[in-house]
RNA sequence: GGCCCCUUGGUCAAGUGGUUAAGACACCGCCCUUUCACGGCGGUAACAGGGGUUCGAGUCCCCUAGGGGUCACCA
């Protein structure tokens, strides 16, 4: 019956971090029996929300699979599931800490706040908030409050305390109150609560059971422990995973390409092979299997058996899994997928897409499992439609050069006119009898057909090129290359 | 800088006091293929360093070094 939650900031495009937080989530949520999932929009940061940011949150999660069982699109007891709807419960909780004297207003300017800091900087230890308005007398601060002087409030946190957890992932942890930064802001002075103290009341409040996410929350967890103690309040198991680094062993940035999980949808990776990759970071499978699947990797999953060193994003190990994928999917639907690549790239027009694609899926079949990623598709597809095209390369033109090369060919468009079909049995046929008559054999027989009929000097095997093509655009390229460049 | 977390091959990682220290990606080689890709087989390569504890340490403890995180009226 654990309850957990994923509350992402609908501050910016998903992040490849924060998409494997949804992730264990996920697992964790249903690798056990009656469990739930919770996504909470955590908009408290008005500059930077914004509705279109959430709406592509859930595009995301679902893209990969992720479901939850309450949120702000689902409902759920415990709603709103957005925090900028959450202020009233908010302000009952700030005002029943002040109450009982364990939060404060505070009137210190921002230039004063600035100025505290960079005396205390000179000292060795980290900043932390002099407690200035701490001392205020409860009439003082109703004067200031009654002037309309812009007010955050502040929690009391008291030095010389040490608070201890146990993370699910990292062990025991203990850290003194001391390096906390003193007396912490809970509500800004517009109003909107700061993310510890909207975290713990509505991960309270949610009855969140295990709260999971990433190992820069790690030393947010003091703090919110603090918070439950002064409403008496049981504090969730905390999970926090490492965070990834890219291949600098730094945090995962902009800099090192593709952050955003949306890039990779973009360009054509399979969400399974995502799904798959994501959850090999910071985990591992008891087997010596790890290309699985979701419903098996759920099976498996245990938070106990995360890591807990940074791994390091690899692009190659991604790939592999996406080529993987894409080889054991119906080529129905990577055509499917492979459309707007094709459309971009002026290959076909959004007409053939729909008109043409029984032959576009037999093209997709042809190269399916040399892809990568299904935008190399285009790369891989381009011989199959520019029938005016030029030699490769001046290897490609020498081979059409050669010694017979215009005979052969002429023989080979005559068997291809006389045919009915351009098969399998055809291509063996009229290769046989082209050696033969000619003399030509090998390399040098099967090189300028290739590039006869491609203008490449690789690619896919020559029976599946003519079936593809067929007679007539066999007959019109082989002519061109005669006319052109033999 | 203070505090916290971490450290097995280039990368992901298995390993919970006794192993020839798994496996995967990448890389290299061979095979398949009259091309490319796919595929098959094989190979190179690791316990950060130093002290302890122990009959015995990748596994436990300490120190050093390195990496990461965090020190906001951002989440």
């Amino acid at each position: 019956m654990a309850r957990a939650r994923f509350a992402p900031s609908p501050t910016g495009p998903i992040h490849i971090g924060n998409m494997r937080t949804a992730l264990f989530n996920h697992l964790f949520v249903e690798s056990g029996s009656n469990n739930t999932m919770i996504l909470r929009i955590e908009d408290t940061d008005l500059q930077r929300s914004s509705a279109e940011y959430e709406r592509l949150i859930y595009e995301e999660l679902n893209w990969l699979g992720i479901e939850w069982d309450e949120g702000p699109d689902k409902g759920g007891d415990y709603k709103p599931y957005r925090q900028s709807e959450r202020l009233d419960i908010y302000n009952k909780y700030y005002n029943r800490l002040i109450e009982e004297g364990k939060a404060y207003y505070c009137f210190c300017t921002p230039g004063e706040l600035e100025r505290d800091k960079n005396q205390t900087a000179c000292e060795a230890s980290s900043p932390r908030y002099s407690g200035r308005c701490r001392r205020l007398t409860g009439a003082q601060a109703e004067e200031y409050l009654r002037e309309g002087k812009p007010a955050t409030i502040r929690f009391k946190i008291d030095p010389g305390r040490t608070v201890v957890f146990e993370d699910v992932i990292k062990g025991r942890i203990e850290i003194n109150s001391d390096t906390l930064g003193g007396d912490m802001v809970i509500r800004k002075s517009d109003g909107m609560p700061t993310y510890n103290f909207s975290a713990t009341i509505d991960d309270h409040l949610m009855g969140i059971t295990h709260v999971i996410r990433g190992e820069d929350h790690l030393s947010n967890t003091p703090k919110q422990i603090l918070l439950y103690d002064a409403f008496g309040w049981v504090p969730p198991a905390f999970a926090h995973a490492p965070l990834i680094l890219g291949p600098d062993r730094t945090k995962l940035s902009k800099r090192h390409g593709n952050t955003y999980i949306g890039q990779y949808r973009q360009e054509g990776y399979l969400p399974e092979a995502m799904l798959n990759y994501l959850a090999l970071l910071s985990w591992a499978p008891e087997g010596e299997r790890e290309l699985l699947s979701k419903e098996e990797i759920i099976k498996q999953f245990r938070l106990e058996r995360v890591t807990r060193a940074n791994p390091v994003f690899d692009i190659d190990k991604l790939n592999w899994i996406n080529a993987h994928y894409i080889k054991e999917a119906e080529t129905a639907r990577i055509t499917e997928l492979a459309m707007p690549y094709l459309i971009k790239e002026g290959l076909i027009s959004p007409q053939e897409a729909e008109e043409k694609r029984e032959w576009l899926e037999l093209m997709t079949a042809i190269v399916q499992d040399s892809l990568v990623k299904v935008s190399d598709i285009t790369d891989r597809v381009r011989i199959f439609f520019n029938d005016r095209f030029e030699p490769e390369s001046q290897e490609a033109l020498q081979t059409l050069k050669a010694q017979g090369t215009a005979e052969m060919l002429k023989r080979l468009k005559s068997a291809i006119e006389g045919a009915r079909q351009v098969d399998q049995e055809f291509c063996s046929g009229i290769f046989k009898a082209l050696q033969k008559e000619t003399g030509i054999k090998g390399k040098h027989l099967y090189m300028p057909i290739r590039v006869a009929v491609t203008g490449q000097c690789h690619g896919p095997e020559l029976v599946k090129i003519f079936s593809l093509l067929g007679k007539e655009r066999l007959i019109d390229r082989i002519d061109h290359v005669l006319n052109n460049y033999v």
